[in-house]
DNA sequence: GTTCCGCATGAATCGATAG
DNA sequence: ACTATCGATTCATGCGGAA
């Protein structure tokens, strides 16, 4: 097995107890939410989600290098009518175990799933709670820079002189200070949405969520040769992704049958292994 | 002053007492964000912020009607790097008091201005909670629905007789049954996620959210002459568009120079007052 | 080669029915 | 009453075969 891959079967935390202390640059993954996946991980329930999380987060903290990130994934379902609050008590219960919360990315699942009732609409976003655990962490924000977009362009091309020179704007919009640095720009940051859609075709391997949606956060939060972790491997989207962009990759699965499968995935893209 | 519109200039609060229960049809408001708006309301401290708002919401319990909608629009400041949990814990303090957390829509506001942090990246989405005091509550889905995508244009325009006909997918995609429904459909139901861009006009009352923002939730939860409340008026948004819109409505506001403001511009658009 | 069309597939949710 | 299962509903996407 190529010393840039390594995949572990077995429950996720003992499985993480094996890894060394500050040794992973990130950490993405999508655990299996509350009831959900029932067929293949048996579900979790929504009142013991936090209870079963928490040994987990604390581990990844431990393996975590000082100046990573953990991306998680993961999104509260509606139980009887409401919306489950397991996701929000996560967040303050990973507070008291040192976590930093930083920031809430937006995915929004551009074709979310069909259906209509009488009192909600589709759900077509989820959350990716990036967490640290020092305010110093590694970010490379010009890996991720997008074409700029139109309203860009037409706000920027009649820019008066009165805007290119005030310091601050008067309605504190943040536009003020450093407007006339992006005339001629052709490229800008993102934002903390993001917007893709589900990938889930006719394929043997059907992943929860898109390539480029780890391929996003490992160009943002690593170099090549850094580590990026999955303790929630599944169909190893996010080990597959990181590899093939050079970086070492860590999974792990308490399912045969997705070990068994990012092997055979490993093996199909002529890795060695 | 019609009877249409009621705006109370005092202590939230204090106001809120002068109210019937249950005799609100939807509140939809942005309370000032903790330690925001400094100059305007004095600011609240985040970590006060949750103490300082459930006596308000207690109020708005009470005077929503058993099938009305609380929407609150409400985004956590960064402080110190990290973002603060006064919204999640809001959440679950609102849930003691017996509110229902329905639904968390998301605002993605496109149109948000560029800026550059060293670890942080253009905020542009806000939460848009929803509560409600019942699991049935009004909602009213056919007024916000949405042009089709692009796909059903193009499958369905020459939609075979064989497809009009069928009883049952051959392959029970799901699909089949009532494929003929959507002859002739050009609209579908929204999701969760709301796009809409910002509107800040130079002008002394720069809103915090475009008018399109409440006008979408007015449509979607009320009918005409029901009651609209925003207890955080501001600029008074939410009730100049609500009076538009044939709703009767009421504003709060302890801010003087908006109460006043509000009254010049329900005169400017000629309603009586 | 391109475009068009059939088709399967979703981290879903509700209400009714069954144990 | 409380839980488990099932059918009905819906729409964006990419694949693959056909025109």
């Amino acid at each position: 097995m190529s010393n840039n891959i390594k995949l572990y079967l077995g429950d996720c935390k003992t499985e993480l107890s094996k890894l060394s202390d500050n040794s992973v640059d990130l950490i993405f993954t999508s655990p299996p939410y509350a009831d959900q996946r029932k067929n293949n991980y048996g579900g979790v329930n929504p009142d013991k989600y936090v209870e079963w999380f928490l040994p987990i987060t604390q581990e990844l903290f431990r393996v975590l290098k000082k100046d990573g990130t953990f991306i998680l994934n993961i999104k509260e379902k509606v139980v009887n009518g409401e919306r489950s609050t397991y996701v929000i008590e996560l967040i303050l219960e990973m507070k008291k175990q040192g976590w930093l919360w930083t920031e809430e990315f937006i995915w929004h699942k551009k074709n979310s799933y069909p259906g209509k009732w009488p009192n909600r609409f589709r759900d077509s976003w989820e959350r990716l709670l990036q967490f640290n655990k020092d305010k110093k962490f590694k970010m490379y924000q010009d890996e991720v820079m997008v074409e700029v977009g139109d309203w860009a362009k037409n706000r920027l091309k009649n820019l008066s002189e009165t805007d290119k020179l005030r310091d601050v704007s008067k309605v504190g919009s943040g536009f003020g200070k450093n407007i006339s640095n992006w005339v001629g720009r052709n490229k800008v940051y993102p934002t903390n949405v993001i917007h893709l859609s589900t990938e889930c075709n006719n394929k043997s391997h059907c992943a929860t969520f898109p390539e480029s949606l780890p391929e996003w956060f490992i160009k943002l939060f690593t170099k090549p040769e850094d580590v990026v972790l999955d303790p929630f491997m599944g169909s190893g989207t996010t080990n597959i992704v990181a590899h093939r962009m050079g970086r070492k990759t860590i999974g792990i699965d308490i399912m045969p049958i997705y070990y068994e499968m990012v092997k055979k995935r490993f093996d199909s893209e002529n890795y060695l292994f």
